[in-house]
DNA sequence: CTTGCAGAAACAGGTACCTGCATCTTACAG
DNA sequence: CTGTAAGATGCAGGTACCTGTTTCTGCAAG
């Protein structure tokens, strides 16, 4: 810990840590998800397990690592995931089973019909009910729908030997 | 509430889940969340341990209670955080230790050190990094504040006894 | 055929959050 | 003083993610 330019840096004030935006998105993303969670609650599902009913209802056929990448989680918690809701009746695997096989699966009728009761919960937390003036909820899906859009960084580790 | 409208609903499609615009914040939170872990993780500091040094740098005395409302986390999850930084000689309690007692804390020279360094890190994720156009980030850092400011609705767990 | 490599899935173990509850302080009303 | 309520901290236990590793498939080159 030598005594570089960074210990001579004033402290930071709040105003700055507002002024983050990855800190600001972090924060929201966990207040939005805490919503998300207590309104499913309900109905048994985590904001994860809603998203896969979520997608394999739009697109029936998905594997795991498709539903990994599409929710922003590993594979391994997609598997998490899909045991959890093959287990409860949710879905139902429509290729073969086993390591390395890819497996698309697909929504049963208990899937489909717990995805029509869950839709409106998660679809019915509109702009007023995060905060938003009506149209702002657009700009914002929209500037957010960039950023997942973009290519995911490798993280960059350090910069020794660059 | 048995098979009404809501079965009778064609299956969304992928457009229809990408205009929720909760599921887009979640999302975005979990690939951020990931960037500012990996980053971080070289020196030893979670995301939430980040925010309790750059919290605690910007305003000297928060107590748990405080930082838990900042982060957006549990009272009890910002406990978990503080202990293990306490542990590690990166702040201090300033105040009496004790069930009930608000006990606000600060950084110590190893904590304001380590913020001098994780500050750089965090901060320097900037628009290009996470996609966004020069000047988008602003606007999304904005309307993200927005949110963070609106009051936190009580989640309405259920509409029975309305 | 064999070899090599990327991708998908399964398994094991770790951890950073969470919920639920208990305890204590503080503020306010009587 | 007593009683009530809200807020803060502490403790116990659960869980939904994570990392690390292994096993298998699929494809391409030799």
């Amino acid at each position: 810990m030598p005594d570089s330019a960074f210990d001579r840096r004033p402290a930071p004030s709040e105003g700055d840590i507002d002024d983050i935006l990855v800190w600001t998105v972090i924060r929201v993303g966990r207040r939005v998800e805490r919503m998300v969670t207590d309104r499913l609650a309900g109905h048994g599902l985590t904001p994860v397990q809603f998203g896969v009913l979520a997608y394999l209802g739009a697109r029936p056929g998905m594997n795991q690592s498709e539903l990994a990448r599409a929710l922003q989680i590993r594979p391994q918690s997609a598997r998490d995931a899909v045991t959890a809701m093959i287990d409860r009746g949710l879905l139902h695997r429509t290729g073969p089973e086993g390591r390395g096989r890819r497996s698309g699966m697909q929504l049963t009728d208990a899937g489909h019909a717990l995805l029509g009761l869950a839709w409106p919960v998660v679809a019915g937390i509109d702009a007023q009910a995060v905060g938003l003036a009506p149209g702002d909820d657009v700009t914002l899906n929209r500037l957010l729908h960039t950023v997942l859009d973009a290519p995911a960084q490798p993280s960059r580790p350090a910069p020794t030997a660059g």
